[in-house]
DNA sequence: GTGGTCTAGACCACG
DNA sequence: GTGGTCTAGACCACA
Protein backbone atom coordinates (compact mmCIF):
# COMPACT_ATOMS: atom_id res chain seq x y z
CA UNK A 1 0.00 0.00 0.00
CA UNK A 2 2.76 2.29 1.01
CA UNK A 3 5.91 2.56 2.79
CA UNK A 4 7.18 4.14 5.85
CA UNK A 5 10.42 5.23 6.98
CA UNK A 6 11.47 3.66 10.63
CA UNK A 7 14.44 6.17 10.86
CA UNK A 8 12.28 9.38 10.30
CA UNK A 9 11.70 11.58 13.20
CA UNK A 10 8.07 11.86 12.47
CA UNK A 11 6.11 9.28 14.27
CA UNK A 12 5.37 6.13 12.84
CA UNK A 13 1.56 7.14 13.68
CA UNK A 14 1.58 10.42 11.97
CA UNK A 15 3.52 8.68 8.83
CA UNK A 16 0.96 6.52 8.25
CA UNK A 17 -1.99 9.01 8.96
CA UNK A 18 -0.11 11.67 6.45
CA UNK A 19 -0.05 8.47 3.43
CA UNK A 20 -3.48 7.86 4.14
CA UNK A 21 -4.65 11.00 3.74
CA UNK A 22 -3.14 11.44 0.47
CA UNK A 23 -4.37 8.44 -0.94
CA UNK A 24 -8.07 9.39 0.08
CA UNK A 25 -7.04 13.26 -1.47
CA UNK A 26 -6.19 11.85 -4.42
CA UNK A 27 -9.13 9.40 -4.56
CA UNK A 28 -6.77 6.46 -4.71
CA UNK A 29 -9.50 5.70 -1.89
CA UNK A 30 -12.76 6.26 -2.82
CA UNK A 31 -15.56 7.74 -0.72
CA UNK A 32 -17.10 4.62 1.69
CA UNK A 33 -14.34 1.97 1.01
CA UNK A 34 -13.49 -0.18 3.57
CA UNK A 35 -9.81 0.61 4.85
CA UNK A 36 -7.32 -2.03 5.26
CA UNK A 37 -8.01 -4.10 9.19
CA UNK A 38 -5.74 -2.94 11.79
CA UNK A 39 -4.06 -6.18 12.37
CA UNK A 40 -3.65 -6.68 8.76
CA UNK A 41 -2.25 -3.39 8.11
CA UNK A 42 0.05 -3.60 11.19
CA UNK A 43 1.43 -6.75 9.42
CA UNK A 44 2.66 -5.35 6.25
CA UNK A 45 4.25 -2.56 7.29
CA UNK A 46 5.67 -4.28 9.96
CA UNK A 47 4.94 -2.39 12.82
CA UNK A 48 2.54 -2.52 15.81
CA UNK A 49 -1.31 -2.53 16.00
CA UNK A 50 -1.57 -0.21 18.49
CA UNK A 51 -0.27 2.10 16.24
CA UNK A 52 -2.35 1.87 13.55
CA UNK A 53 -5.25 2.11 15.87
CA UNK A 54 -3.87 5.49 16.66
CA UNK A 55 -3.46 6.81 13.13
CA UNK A 56 -7.31 5.72 12.34
CA UNK A 57 -8.03 7.14 15.75
CA UNK A 58 -6.97 10.43 14.56
CA UNK A 59 -8.06 10.11 10.97
CA UNK A 60 -11.29 10.02 12.25
CA UNK A 61 -10.86 13.00 14.00
CA UNK A 62 -9.88 14.70 11.22
CA UNK A 63 -12.59 14.01 9.47
CA UNK A 64 -11.08 11.88 6.63
CA UNK A 65 -12.50 8.51 8.33
CA UNK A 66 -15.29 7.14 10.16
CA UNK A 67 -15.49 3.53 11.88
CA UNK A 68 -18.31 1.36 12.45
CA UNK A 69 -17.22 -0.77 15.38
CA UNK A 70 -17.19 -4.69 14.80
CA UNK A 71 -17.14 -3.65 11.02
CA UNK A 72 -14.02 -1.45 10.09
CA UNK A 73 -12.77 1.84 8.93
CA UNK A 74 -14.31 3.49 6.19
CA UNK A 75 -13.24 6.57 3.80
CA UNK A 76 -15.54 9.57 4.83
CA UNK A 77 -17.16 11.21 1.87
CA UNK A 78 -16.63 14.96 1.96
CA UNK A 79 -19.04 16.99 4.37
CA UNK A 80 -19.20 20.37 3.11
CA UNK A 81 -19.40 21.75 6.42
CA UNK A 82 -15.75 21.43 7.92
CA UNK A 83 -14.23 21.85 5.07
CA UNK A 84 -13.95 26.03 5.35
CA UNK A 85 -12.05 26.06 8.58
CA UNK A 86 -9.36 23.48 6.92
CA UNK A 87 -9.21 25.92 4.10
CA UNK A 88 -8.57 28.08 6.07
CA UNK A 89 -5.96 26.30 7.85
CA UNK A 90 -4.05 25.40 5.01
CA UNK A 91 -4.38 29.33 3.56
CA UNK A 92 -2.43 30.16 6.70
CA UNK A 93 0.33 27.21 6.41
CA UNK A 94 0.66 28.70 2.14
CA UNK A 95 1.35 32.07 3.12
CA UNK A 96 4.20 31.26 5.91
CA UNK A 97 5.42 29.06 3.13
CA UNK A 98 5.26 32.19 0.27
CA UNK A 99 6.96 34.24 2.27
CA UNK A 100 9.90 32.27 2.88
CA UNK A 101 9.67 31.23 -0.62
CA UNK A 102 10.15 35.26 -1.44
CA UNK A 103 12.82 35.66 1.22
CA UNK A 104 14.99 33.02 -0.86
CA UNK A 105 14.38 35.20 -3.99
CA UNK A 106 11.47 33.38 -5.62
CA UNK A 107 9.34 35.42 -7.71
CA UNK A 108 5.36 35.46 -7.85
CA UNK A 109 6.03 34.27 -11.27
CA UNK A 110 8.13 31.30 -10.16
CA UNK A 111 5.74 30.55 -7.45
CA UNK A 112 2.16 30.82 -9.74
CA UNK A 113 4.17 28.92 -12.49
CA UNK A 114 5.04 25.98 -9.32
CA UNK A 115 1.74 25.58 -8.80
CA UNK A 116 0.55 25.61 -11.98
CA UNK A 117 3.11 22.97 -12.49
CA UNK A 118 1.74 20.87 -9.64
CA UNK A 119 -1.89 21.11 -11.11
CA UNK A 120 -1.39 20.00 -14.39
CA UNK A 121 0.93 17.27 -13.11
CA UNK A 122 -2.59 15.55 -11.98
CA UNK A 123 -3.09 14.09 -8.49
CA UNK A 124 -0.10 11.28 -8.96
CA UNK A 125 1.89 10.77 -5.53
CA UNK A 126 5.00 12.87 -6.55
CA UNK B 1 7.15 40.88 20.82
CA UNK B 2 5.20 37.69 20.38
CA UNK B 3 2.61 35.09 21.91
CA UNK B 4 2.99 31.64 23.06
CA UNK B 5 0.59 28.73 22.84
CA UNK B 6 1.90 26.97 26.28
CA UNK B 7 -1.05 24.41 25.42
CA UNK B 8 -0.32 23.43 22.17
CA UNK B 9 1.13 20.51 21.02
CA UNK B 10 4.38 21.97 19.53
CA UNK B 11 7.33 22.32 21.83
CA UNK B 12 7.57 25.81 23.13
CA UNK B 13 11.02 26.30 21.98
CA UNK B 14 9.82 25.04 18.29
CA UNK B 15 6.92 28.30 18.33
CA UNK B 16 9.99 30.34 19.59
CA UNK B 17 12.09 29.53 17.07
CA UNK B 18 9.21 29.94 14.55
CA UNK B 19 8.30 33.26 15.58
CA UNK B 20 11.52 34.26 15.51
CA UNK B 21 12.22 33.11 12.19
CA UNK B 22 9.17 34.69 10.48
CA UNK B 23 10.56 38.28 12.07
CA UNK B 24 13.47 37.64 10.45
CA UNK B 25 12.34 36.82 6.87
CA UNK B 26 9.93 39.16 7.84
CA UNK B 27 12.67 41.62 8.45
CA UNK B 28 11.03 43.08 11.43
CA UNK B 29 14.81 41.68 12.55
CA UNK B 30 16.92 43.20 10.86
CA UNK B 31 20.82 41.82 9.49
CA UNK B 32 22.97 42.19 12.37
CA UNK B 33 20.32 43.38 14.87
CA UNK B 34 20.88 42.25 18.85
CA UNK B 35 17.90 39.85 19.50
CA UNK B 36 16.63 40.21 22.93
CA UNK B 37 19.02 38.75 25.71
CA UNK B 38 18.17 35.17 26.76
CA UNK B 39 16.86 35.93 29.95
CA UNK B 40 14.95 39.31 29.04
CA UNK B 41 12.84 37.38 26.55
CA UNK B 42 12.14 34.04 28.71
CA UNK B 43 11.02 36.87 31.61
CA UNK B 44 9.19 38.62 28.96
CA UNK B 45 7.29 35.32 27.45
CA UNK B 46 7.03 33.53 31.28
CA UNK B 47 9.26 30.52 30.30
CA UNK B 48 12.21 29.38 31.31
CA UNK B 49 15.54 31.16 30.02
CA UNK B 50 16.89 27.56 28.94
CA UNK B 51 14.05 27.18 27.06
CA UNK B 52 15.02 30.39 25.31
CA UNK B 53 18.80 29.42 24.84
CA UNK B 54 17.74 26.18 23.30
CA UNK B 55 15.37 27.82 20.20
CA UNK B 56 18.72 30.56 19.78
CA UNK B 57 21.05 27.41 19.50
CA UNK B 58 18.56 26.19 16.76
CA UNK B 59 18.30 29.24 14.80
CA UNK B 60 22.44 29.37 15.07
CA UNK B 61 22.22 25.85 13.62
CA UNK B 62 19.57 26.81 10.63
CA UNK B 63 22.04 30.12 10.32
CA UNK B 64 19.06 32.85 10.41
CA UNK B 65 21.28 33.67 13.64
CA UNK B 66 24.65 33.96 15.03
CA UNK B 67 25.82 34.25 18.91
CA UNK B 68 28.44 35.96 20.01
CA UNK B 69 29.18 34.66 23.44
CA UNK B 70 28.92 37.27 26.11
CA UNK B 71 27.92 39.55 24.02
CA UNK B 72 24.25 38.69 22.91
CA UNK B 73 22.61 36.76 19.62
CA UNK B 74 22.52 38.59 16.27
CA UNK B 75 20.35 38.28 13.16
CA UNK B 76 22.94 36.76 10.27
CA UNK B 77 22.56 38.75 7.27
CA UNK B 78 21.64 35.87 4.15
CA UNK B 79 23.96 33.71 2.97
CA UNK B 80 23.73 32.40 -0.28
CA UNK B 81 24.80 28.81 0.29
CA UNK B 82 21.90 26.02 1.13
CA UNK B 83 19.24 28.07 0.08
CA UNK B 84 17.70 25.57 -2.97
CA UNK B 85 18.15 23.19 -1.03
CA UNK B 86 15.56 25.12 1.80
CA UNK B 87 13.40 26.07 -1.52
CA UNK B 88 13.10 22.59 -2.36
CA UNK B 89 12.13 22.03 0.81
CA UNK B 90 9.38 24.55 0.65
CA UNK B 91 8.40 23.35 -3.00
CA UNK B 92 7.31 19.69 -1.66
CA UNK B 93 5.50 21.77 1.13
CA UNK B 94 3.15 23.47 -1.17
CA UNK B 95 2.51 20.62 -3.29
CA UNK B 96 1.04 18.87 -0.38
CA UNK B 97 -1.19 22.01 0.61
CA UNK B 98 -2.09 22.86 -3.09
CA UNK B 99 -3.19 19.14 -3.46
CA UNK B 100 -5.15 19.31 -0.11
CA UNK B 101 -6.56 22.61 -1.18
CA UNK B 102 -7.77 21.03 -4.54
CA UNK B 103 -9.23 18.36 -2.51
CA UNK B 104 -11.28 20.68 -0.56
CA UNK B 105 -12.77 22.46 -3.87
CA UNK B 106 -10.57 25.32 -4.36
CA UNK B 107 -9.45 25.95 -8.06
CA UNK B 108 -6.27 27.22 -9.49
CA UNK B 109 -7.36 30.62 -9.84
CA UNK B 110 -8.85 31.26 -6.49
CA UNK B 111 -5.10 30.22 -5.23
CA UNK B 112 -3.52 32.25 -7.57
CA UNK B 113 -5.40 34.66 -6.86
CA UNK B 114 -5.00 33.91 -2.57
CA UNK B 115 -0.80 34.26 -3.56
CA UNK B 116 -1.22 37.72 -5.48
CA UNK B 117 -3.16 38.24 -2.23
CA UNK B 118 -0.22 37.32 -0.03
CA UNK B 119 2.49 39.36 -1.67
CA UNK B 120 0.09 42.25 -2.75
CA UNK B 121 -0.18 42.57 1.19
CA UNK B 122 3.72 43.22 1.46
CA UNK B 123 6.03 42.05 4.17
CA UNK B 124 3.73 42.81 7.19
CA UNK B 125 2.88 40.22 9.62
CA UNK B 126 -0.33 38.85 8.99
CA UNK C 1 32.85 2.76 28.30
CA UNK C 2 35.08 5.04 28.66
CA UNK C 3 35.84 7.67 31.46
CA UNK C 4 35.47 11.76 32.03
CA UNK C 5 37.52 14.53 33.39
CA UNK C 6 35.28 16.48 35.26
CA UNK C 7 38.03 18.91 36.22
CA UNK C 8 38.79 20.08 32.24
CA UNK C 9 38.28 23.16 30.98
CA UNK C 10 36.75 21.09 27.91
CA UNK C 11 32.69 20.81 28.48
CA UNK C 12 31.45 17.50 29.67
CA UNK C 13 29.02 17.21 26.57
CA UNK C 14 32.14 17.72 24.40
CA UNK C 15 33.91 15.51 26.09
CA UNK C 16 31.12 12.80 25.35
CA UNK C 17 30.55 13.48 21.91
CA UNK C 18 34.43 13.22 21.27
CA UNK C 19 35.13 10.00 22.72
CA UNK C 20 31.84 8.15 21.05
CA UNK C 21 32.67 9.88 17.76
CA UNK C 22 36.19 8.14 18.20
CA UNK C 23 34.36 4.68 18.92
CA UNK C 24 32.67 5.33 15.97
CA UNK C 25 35.54 6.07 13.64
CA UNK C 26 37.31 2.97 14.86
CA UNK C 27 34.78 0.90 14.19
CA UNK C 28 34.49 0.23 18.52
CA UNK C 29 30.43 0.60 17.69
CA UNK C 30 29.24 -0.43 14.38
CA UNK C 31 26.84 0.82 12.25
CA UNK C 32 23.27 0.61 13.06
CA UNK C 33 24.34 -0.60 16.63
CA UNK C 34 22.44 0.89 19.97
CA UNK C 35 24.37 3.27 21.93
CA UNK C 36 23.63 3.47 25.49
CA UNK C 37 20.28 4.58 26.75
CA UNK C 38 20.82 8.28 28.15
CA UNK C 39 20.01 7.92 31.54
CA UNK C 40 22.12 4.41 31.78
CA UNK C 41 25.19 6.09 30.55
CA UNK C 42 24.66 8.95 32.60
CA UNK C 43 24.45 6.95 35.33
CA UNK C 44 27.18 5.20 34.22
CA UNK C 45 29.48 8.64 33.70
CA UNK C 46 28.49 9.62 36.86
CA UNK C 47 27.05 12.94 35.38
CA UNK C 48 23.39 13.97 34.25
CA UNK C 49 21.12 12.58 31.55
CA UNK C 50 20.63 16.00 30.28
CA UNK C 51 24.53 16.32 29.47
CA UNK C 52 24.38 12.75 27.72
CA UNK C 53 20.93 14.29 26.00
CA UNK C 54 23.20 17.18 24.55
CA UNK C 55 25.87 15.11 23.18
CA UNK C 56 23.63 13.09 21.47
CA UNK C 57 21.79 15.90 20.10
CA UNK C 58 25.44 16.99 18.87
CA UNK C 59 26.43 13.71 17.59
CA UNK C 60 23.11 13.81 15.56
CA UNK C 61 23.87 16.76 14.15
CA UNK C 62 26.78 16.06 12.81
CA UNK C 63 25.80 12.92 11.69
CA UNK C 64 27.26 10.31 13.35
CA UNK C 65 24.31 9.36 15.06
CA UNK C 66 20.50 9.12 14.14
CA UNK C 67 17.75 8.69 17.10
CA UNK C 68 14.60 7.22 16.90
CA UNK C 69 12.52 8.59 19.91
CA UNK C 70 11.41 6.28 22.72
CA UNK C 71 13.40 3.13 21.11
CA UNK C 72 17.07 4.79 21.42
CA UNK C 73 19.98 5.76 19.73
CA UNK C 74 22.23 4.41 17.05
CA UNK C 75 25.18 4.80 14.52
CA UNK C 76 24.21 6.03 11.58
CA UNK C 77 26.12 4.52 8.34
CA UNK C 78 28.36 6.62 6.76
CA UNK C 79 26.82 8.48 4.21
CA UNK C 80 29.51 9.73 1.33
CA UNK C 81 27.90 13.56 1.34
CA UNK C 82 29.33 16.35 2.99
CA UNK C 83 32.65 14.33 3.93
CA UNK C 84 35.01 16.57 1.50
CA UNK C 85 34.04 19.53 3.23
CA UNK C 86 35.44 17.50 6.75
CA UNK C 87 38.44 16.18 5.14
CA UNK C 88 39.25 20.07 4.29
CA UNK C 89 38.75 21.10 7.75
CA UNK C 90 41.14 18.03 8.78
CA UNK C 91 43.76 19.09 6.45
CA UNK C 92 43.88 22.72 8.02
CA UNK C 93 44.05 21.18 11.37
CA UNK C 94 47.15 18.59 10.08
CA UNK C 95 48.86 21.87 8.72
CA UNK C 96 48.76 23.65 11.72
CA UNK C 97 49.78 20.45 13.69
CA UNK C 98 52.95 19.63 11.30
CA UNK C 99 53.62 23.33 11.43
CA UNK C 100 54.44 23.39 14.98
CA UNK C 101 56.09 19.79 14.89
CA UNK C 102 58.68 21.68 12.78
CA UNK C 103 58.90 24.56 14.97
CA UNK C 104 59.89 22.16 17.79
CA UNK C 105 62.73 20.19 15.22
CA UNK C 106 60.96 17.51 14.18
CA UNK C 107 61.66 16.27 10.46
CA UNK C 108 59.66 15.30 7.54
CA UNK C 109 61.18 12.18 8.27
CA UNK C 110 60.24 11.83 11.63
CA UNK C 111 56.50 12.55 10.98
CA UNK C 112 56.07 10.13 8.35
CA UNK C 113 57.34 7.81 9.76
CA UNK C 114 54.88 8.29 13.06
CA UNK C 115 52.34 8.43 10.44
CA UNK C 116 53.20 5.02 9.12
CA UNK C 117 53.44 3.86 13.05
CA UNK C 118 49.84 5.02 13.43
CA UNK C 119 48.46 3.05 10.69
CA UNK C 120 49.99 0.21 11.00
CA UNK C 121 49.01 0.48 14.87
CA UNK C 122 45.57 -0.60 13.00
CA UNK C 123 42.66 1.06 14.34
CA UNK C 124 42.69 0.27 18.28
CA UNK C 125 42.06 2.76 20.12
CA UNK C 126 45.49 4.09 21.30
CA UNK D 1 49.35 42.15 12.36
CA UNK D 2 46.97 40.50 11.76
CA UNK D 3 42.85 40.26 11.55
CA UNK D 4 39.95 38.85 14.14
CA UNK D 5 36.83 37.64 13.54
CA UNK D 6 34.99 38.21 16.12
CA UNK D 7 31.78 36.95 14.82
CA UNK D 8 33.58 33.51 15.29
CA UNK D 9 32.43 31.56 18.61
CA UNK D 10 36.22 30.92 19.23
CA UNK D 11 37.01 33.55 22.13
CA UNK D 12 38.71 36.66 20.95
CA UNK D 13 41.54 35.95 23.35
CA UNK D 14 42.39 32.29 22.03
CA UNK D 15 42.24 33.98 18.40
CA UNK D 16 44.82 36.42 19.28
CA UNK D 17 47.12 33.52 20.98
CA UNK D 18 46.61 31.30 17.58
CA UNK D 19 47.89 33.79 15.72
CA UNK D 20 51.08 35.19 17.70
CA UNK D 21 51.86 31.61 18.23
CA UNK D 22 51.64 31.58 14.67
CA UNK D 23 53.78 34.37 14.14
CA UNK D 24 55.88 33.00 16.18
CA UNK D 25 56.43 29.66 14.69
CA UNK D 26 57.42 30.79 11.69
CA UNK D 27 59.41 33.25 12.85
CA UNK D 28 57.91 36.54 11.81
CA UNK D 29 58.49 37.28 15.04
CA UNK D 30 62.22 36.71 16.32
CA UNK D 31 63.64 35.29 19.27
CA UNK D 32 64.03 38.34 22.23
CA UNK D 33 61.59 40.36 20.09
CA UNK D 34 59.54 42.83 21.70
CA UNK D 35 55.74 42.38 21.38
CA UNK D 36 53.68 45.48 20.51
CA UNK D 37 52.60 46.72 23.53
CA UNK D 38 49.20 45.66 25.47
CA UNK D 39 47.16 48.67 24.66
CA UNK D 40 48.90 49.49 21.13
CA UNK D 41 48.12 46.38 19.90
CA UNK D 42 44.42 46.86 21.69
CA UNK D 43 43.75 49.88 19.77
CA UNK D 44 44.89 48.54 16.44
CA UNK D 45 42.83 45.48 16.84
CA UNK D 46 39.76 47.83 18.00
CA UNK D 47 39.39 45.32 21.48
CA UNK D 48 40.00 45.19 24.90
CA UNK D 49 42.90 45.58 26.41
CA UNK D 50 42.40 43.24 29.25
CA UNK D 51 41.89 40.76 25.97
CA UNK D 52 45.15 41.23 24.99
CA UNK D 53 46.53 41.07 29.06
CA UNK D 54 44.97 37.63 28.82
CA UNK D 55 46.55 36.41 25.60
CA UNK D 56 50.24 37.48 26.22
CA UNK D 57 49.53 35.69 30.08
CA UNK D 58 48.88 32.78 28.21
CA UNK D 59 51.30 32.63 25.81
CA UNK D 60 53.37 33.39 28.46
CA UNK D 61 52.05 30.14 30.35
CA UNK D 62 52.68 28.25 27.58
CA UNK D 63 56.53 29.34 26.92
CA UNK D 64 56.08 30.95 23.81
CA UNK D 65 56.83 34.72 25.43
CA UNK D 66 58.22 36.10 28.79
CA UNK D 67 57.51 39.43 30.19
CA UNK D 68 59.88 41.77 31.42
CA UNK D 69 56.99 44.13 34.05
CA UNK D 70 57.26 47.41 32.66
CA UNK D 71 59.40 46.97 30.04
CA UNK D 72 57.19 44.32 27.36
CA UNK D 73 56.60 41.41 26.35
CA UNK D 74 59.45 39.38 24.14
CA UNK D 75 59.18 36.31 22.09
CA UNK D 76 61.09 33.39 24.24
CA UNK D 77 64.13 31.95 22.63
CA UNK D 78 63.12 27.83 22.24
CA UNK D 79 64.18 25.75 25.24
CA UNK D 80 65.06 21.99 24.60
CA UNK D 81 63.59 21.21 27.82
CA UNK D 82 59.65 21.82 27.75
CA UNK D 83 59.56 20.45 24.17
CA UNK D 84 59.23 16.98 24.63
CA UNK D 85 55.87 16.77 26.36
CA UNK D 86 54.42 19.44 23.54
CA UNK D 87 56.01 16.89 20.70
CA UNK D 88 53.88 14.47 22.88
CA UNK D 89 50.30 16.48 22.84
CA UNK D 90 50.64 16.94 18.86
CA UNK D 91 51.42 13.62 18.23
CA UNK D 92 48.34 12.94 20.06
CA UNK D 93 46.72 15.42 18.06
CA UNK D 94 48.04 14.09 14.57
CA UNK D 95 46.45 10.57 15.58
CA UNK D 96 43.24 11.36 15.94
CA UNK D 97 43.14 13.65 12.73
CA UNK D 98 44.65 10.89 10.53
CA UNK D 99 42.73 8.16 12.02
CA UNK D 100 39.57 10.43 10.92
CA UNK D 101 40.78 11.22 8.01
CA UNK D 102 41.28 7.29 7.59
CA UNK D 103 37.80 6.89 8.41
CA UNK D 104 36.38 9.43 5.60
CA UNK D 105 38.92 7.46 2.76
CA UNK D 106 42.10 8.92 2.22
CA UNK D 107 44.84 6.82 2.28
CA UNK D 108 48.28 6.46 3.59
CA UNK D 109 49.74 7.79 0.60
CA UNK D 110 47.48 10.79 0.58
CA UNK D 111 48.27 11.67 3.67
CA UNK D 112 52.16 11.91 3.48
CA UNK D 113 51.84 13.46 -0.14
CA UNK D 114 49.84 16.21 1.69
CA UNK D 115 52.72 16.42 4.35
CA UNK D 116 54.84 16.87 1.95
CA UNK D 117 53.36 19.55 0.12
CA UNK D 118 52.63 21.65 3.49
CA UNK D 119 56.36 21.32 3.86
CA UNK D 120 57.93 22.04 0.52
CA UNK D 121 55.15 24.96 0.87
CA UNK D 122 57.44 26.64 3.49
CA UNK D 123 56.55 28.02 6.44
CA UNK D 124 54.82 30.67 4.99
CA UNK D 125 50.96 31.67 6.66
CA UNK D 126 48.61 29.49 4.24
C1' DG E 1 25.63 41.67 31.83
C1' DT E 2 25.86 38.11 28.46
C1' DG E 3 25.69 33.47 26.70
C1' DG E 4 27.19 28.65 27.89
C1' DT E 5 27.11 24.74 30.77
C1' DC E 6 25.38 21.73 34.20
C1' DT E 7 22.36 19.62 37.79
C1' DA E 8 18.15 17.65 39.84
C1' DG E 9 13.99 16.43 39.02
C1' DA E 10 9.54 16.33 36.53
C1' DC E 11 6.14 15.10 32.90
C1' DC E 12 4.90 13.62 28.22
C1' DA E 13 4.75 11.01 23.66
C1' DC E 14 5.87 6.96 21.49
C1' DG E 15 5.84 2.06 20.53
C1' DG F 1 11.49 1.87 28.88
C1' DT F 2 12.95 5.29 25.69
C1' DG F 3 14.01 9.88 24.06
C1' DG F 4 12.15 14.73 24.20
C1' DT F 5 10.83 18.74 26.62
C1' DC F 6 10.67 21.89 30.36
C1' DT F 7 11.57 24.12 34.88
C1' DA F 8 14.25 26.22 38.68
C1' DG F 9 18.28 27.44 39.94
C1' DA F 10 23.39 27.49 39.96
C1' DC F 11 28.16 28.63 38.42
C1' DC F 12 31.55 29.97 34.91
C1' DA F 13 33.95 32.37 30.94
C1' DC F 14 34.09 36.32 28.26
C1' DA F 15 34.43 41.19 27.16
Amino acid sequence: MFELDVKSRQPIYEQVVDKIKELIINEVLKPDEKLPAVRILAADLGINPNTIQKAYRELERMGYIYSLPGKGNYVNPQKPGAKDERIDELKLELKRIVREMLYFGMREEDIKAFISEIIKGGKSGD
